[in-house]
DNA sequence: TCTGGGGTCCTAGGACCC
DNA sequence: TCTGGGGTCCTAGGACCC
């Protein structure tokens, strides 16, 4: 049986935050979502308060004051780089990576002759030369090796390392892991499987396959197989093809009026298409939305959203955005519209293709020529972000998501690290 | 009043993840 | 005053085909 491990840090975003700044160290802290709305990552000690993940800000203000807990807006562009840095050293401890998420990789562990010691050599490593700690489960399975590491996370005698290849150590430790905490068993799964006595991972593993499937279709049976130790859900280090994207924000200062709502769809559609670009995709299919603010009934509730074909498929920007206003323009209130504040819009991008792979059009009009989009991403690159925007996007821009409280980009911009005289 | 069988494709919605 | 963003996979059901 193939041992796949699971490396992941504890509590990413915070941990990133404290590379930087040793002051946050042993203190409570957290790092807000978009738009400063909730706390997304919390230190060790902010858990301690009893801050919820997805907890509003302003709910939690008092706590904030009375505690000192320091406060973070999310800095991607920090984090994104650090998690860069963590893989570069996983790389480095095997050849074979899934990058899963920000914060996770999976990592193929077969081969190895000690896996614990070559996984406690990793994880110094990585805290040496990146200075985020992070804790490593190992199963033949990924949920498996999911359990592992939650395990090795919530109980500190095994510093960080968790071997679960032994399936009497699973049999042993399975009991105490709760079926709500397993990977694929999210609020609706359990609330059912409470119902039917079964509340640990070692009752899920026994549950009987066609009752699994009855219950949660493939996917539960899947999860069911994978405790039992057989693997469903294979290693991939080669990342597939996405399938989609979007880019979507709720707006600092609710957004009145079709110039103002589709200054901040512009803004939105241009970061899209961007995207598209890096990538080297084209979209098929674009649907652009918006909505008033969901969390306050008492006020006019409206939501738009209309869906168009791209024809050629596309990553111009110019050609996208005038899509998204044929899109915003369709799906814009008849009547009223003065009544509605949008708290949010978006864009989202499907049916992508590599570039090269765009099926050719006999009778519409060919793609435009690449040139233009080269050199606008050539003066946004050289320049920096948004030197040349549409005419469409504004320059009052109200409708920014608030960032109060974000760090330096201590990585990646020069302009942004702290000057020390003296 | 009676009204086949089997296949594909697409979409909307649900559930879950970090 | 103030409540995130970006993904994946699966299923059911409708449209359509022969």
């Amino acid at each position: 049986m193939k041992p796949i491990a699971i490396s992941d840090s504890a509590n990413f975003y915070v941990s990133a935050e404290r590379i930087f700044d040793p002051s946050l160290k042993g203190v409570p802290v957290i790092v807000l979502s978009n738009n400063d709305g909730c706390a997304v990552a919390r230190s060790d000690e902010a858990k301690a308060l009893g801050i919820k993940m997805g907890e509003p800000l302003h709910l939690i203000r008092d706590k904030i004051a009375a505690h000192g807990v320091r406060v973070f807006s999310s800095n991607y562009t920090l984090y994104g780089d650090i998690s860069r840095r963590v893989v570069a050293v996983y790389e480095d401890y095997t050849p074979n990576v899934e990058i899963y998420s920000i914060d996770e990789c999976f990592l193929d562990f077969s081969g190895l002759r000690d896996r614990v010691g070559h996984a406690r050599t990793m994880r110094r490593d990585v805290l040496l030369r990146t200075g985020v700690p992070v804790r490593v489960g190992i199963a033949p399975s990924k949920t498996l090796a999911k359990c592992a590491n939650d395990i090795a996370k919530k109980n500190p005698i095994f510093k960080g390392v968790l071997d679960m290849m032994d399936p009497k150590l699973a049999d042993w430790l399975l009991p105490l892991v709760p079926v709500g905490d397993i990977w694929g068993i999210g609020r609706k799964t359990k609330a059912k499987l409470d119902g039917i006595g079964i509340t640990t991972a070692a009752d899920l593993r026994d549950m009987p396959l066609r009752q699994a499937r009855a219950m949660g279709t493939v996917v539960l049976e899947r999860v069911v197989l994978e405790l039992q130790g057989e693997p469903c859900i294979a290693f991939d280090d080669i990342a597939p093809q996405r399938k989609g994207m979007a880019v979507t924000r709720s707006a600092g200062i609710p957004m009145q009026g079709f110039d103002t709502l589709f200054q901040a769809i512009t803004a939105h559609t241009t970061r899209a298409a961007e995207k598209l670009r890096q990538h080297g995709l084209v979209a098929g299919t674009m649907t652009v939305f918006f909505h008033t603010n969901r969390h306050r009934p008492d006020r006019p509730q409206y939501a738009g959203s209309r869906t168009t074909r791209l024809i050629p498929m596309s990553n111009d920007t110019l050609q996208l955005v005038a899509a998204a206003k044929r899109c915003a323009l369709a799906a814009w209130p008849k009547v009223g519209a003065e009544r509605y504040a949008f708290a949010k819009a978006g864009v989202m991008l499907d049916d992508l293709l590599p570039v090269e792979d765009r099926p050719k059009t006999l009778f519409d009009a060919p793609p435009r020529d690449p040139a233009l989009m080269i050199a606008l991403d050539a003066v946004n690159r050289r320049f920096g972000k948004k030197t040349m925007i549409l005419g469409s996007e504004g320059v009052s821009q109200s409708w920014q998501m608030r960032v109060e409280h974000r760090s330096p980009r201590y990585t990646t911009r020069l302009s942004d690290l702290p000057v020390v005289r003296g």
